[in-house]
DNA sequence: CATTATACATACCGATGGTATGTTAATCAT
DNA sequence: ATGATTAACATACCATCGGTATGTATAATG
């Protein structure tokens, strides 16, 4: 075919990365392949490759879209009780969003499940400190701040922290019975009060 | 090559198993390939598909091997501290054995990095809760016993804690900054006493 | 000792990620 | 405006890799 304009090129481009998702999503990165994207999406894999220069960079770009996403709606949910000059129920604002996302199925499966073997432990370090971390770590700089937990806890704590709301995504993969979003930010909620 | 006694092929098997251990964690699974295994093993790709049906089945094998072996370490550590009578710190020393198998390349790489990519959040849950999830049940259930939980938040404080160890595991593979199993293990420990 | 089953090696196949090339039109320099 | 260039794809092809089919020598079996 022809060469369309650039408009029409970004459009075949977000299409692509639209197919590109829901194969993620369903069938994961590796029994994915880019005939069937292409398929999904009307094109040849002669488009896919066109617009993004390998299998692994088109997941990286649509890993990096559902976290910037995903950190702009919690930012947001934040930043919305932050202007009621209460920063613990800004975390928690944020914290019970990240809940609601990580119990989506493409975030879980591209980012939680598939990212980390794809992109590699330093790849994927390097890329989410960028991105999740930072708000729980202001949650618990803001703990630290109100001198109940000691400073030198805030590498830790962050991390397991954060580590319990991904946790949770799990769960709530899994199915298991007598666990929700809600009930699991209950315990989360319950486990930061014992440290306030 | 003819054929080899049982005791020999017994002993193929595990130089097949070593060798796709070392490359699956230097490498990870998708960049690993039979012909490497194989190769490594001085063996060709025949000998490796004699001994597993296929690459995921080899990889599940490897899997399992790791999981049996911590969960044997894991209970021989719980149940020396159990016989002091002391259910929490039977609970306490299992959990920190666990820090120190997931602070291990192999483990990290192979069972929490690969591991739910190749197998399948399913399976991946469904195989390691047999294992990991009645220590950590046992823990909370002790802690519901001393009345300081209420009963209903059982599934979910499991759910946390359990996956608190496994996402501690990541935080070590991506080599977070001020992160140590020790550290870790301090916070830990200080969450489970306010609960306590 | 004859037959069978096993432990590999070798040769081969199909699928898949990626590349090289072709084609047509949008874009740009003049 | 128009020729040159380049972008947006499609098509054809290649290399690698997981997996299979087959061959072969020998241990196990009866």
């Amino acid at each position: 075919m022809a060469r369309r304009t650039q408009e029409e090129a970004e459009q075949t481009r977000r299409i692509i990365l639209d197919a590109a998702t829901k194969q993620f999503e369903i069938k994961g990165y590796n029994a994915t392949t880019i005939a069937e994207i292409a398929k999904e999406a009307q094109l040849t894999k002669g488009a896919v490759f066109h617009h993004f220069p390998s299998k692994e960079a088109l997941f990286t770009d649509i890993w990096t879209g559902l976290q910037a996403d995903l950190d702009f709606a919690a930012r947001a949910a934040a930043v919305a009780q932050f202007s009621s000059s209460d920063p613990y129920a800004a975390f928690l604002a944020g914290s019970r969003l990240y809940l609601d996302w990580v119990a989506r199925r493409d975030y879980r499966q591209i980012v939680l499940i598939d990212g980390p073997a794809v992109l590699g432990i330093s790849d994927w370090h390097e890329r989410d400190s960028e991105l999740g971390r930072d708000n729980v770590r202001a949650g618990v700089r803001y703990l630290i701040k109100c001198g109940i937990i000691d400073r030198r806890r805030e590498a830790d704590l962050t991390v397991l922290l954060q580590s319990i709301l991904n946790a949770a995504g799990y769960a709530l993969a899994r199915g298991e019975p007598e666990v929700t979003a809600d009930s699991l930010f209950d315990a989360f909620e319950m486990l930061l009060r014992n440290a306030r």
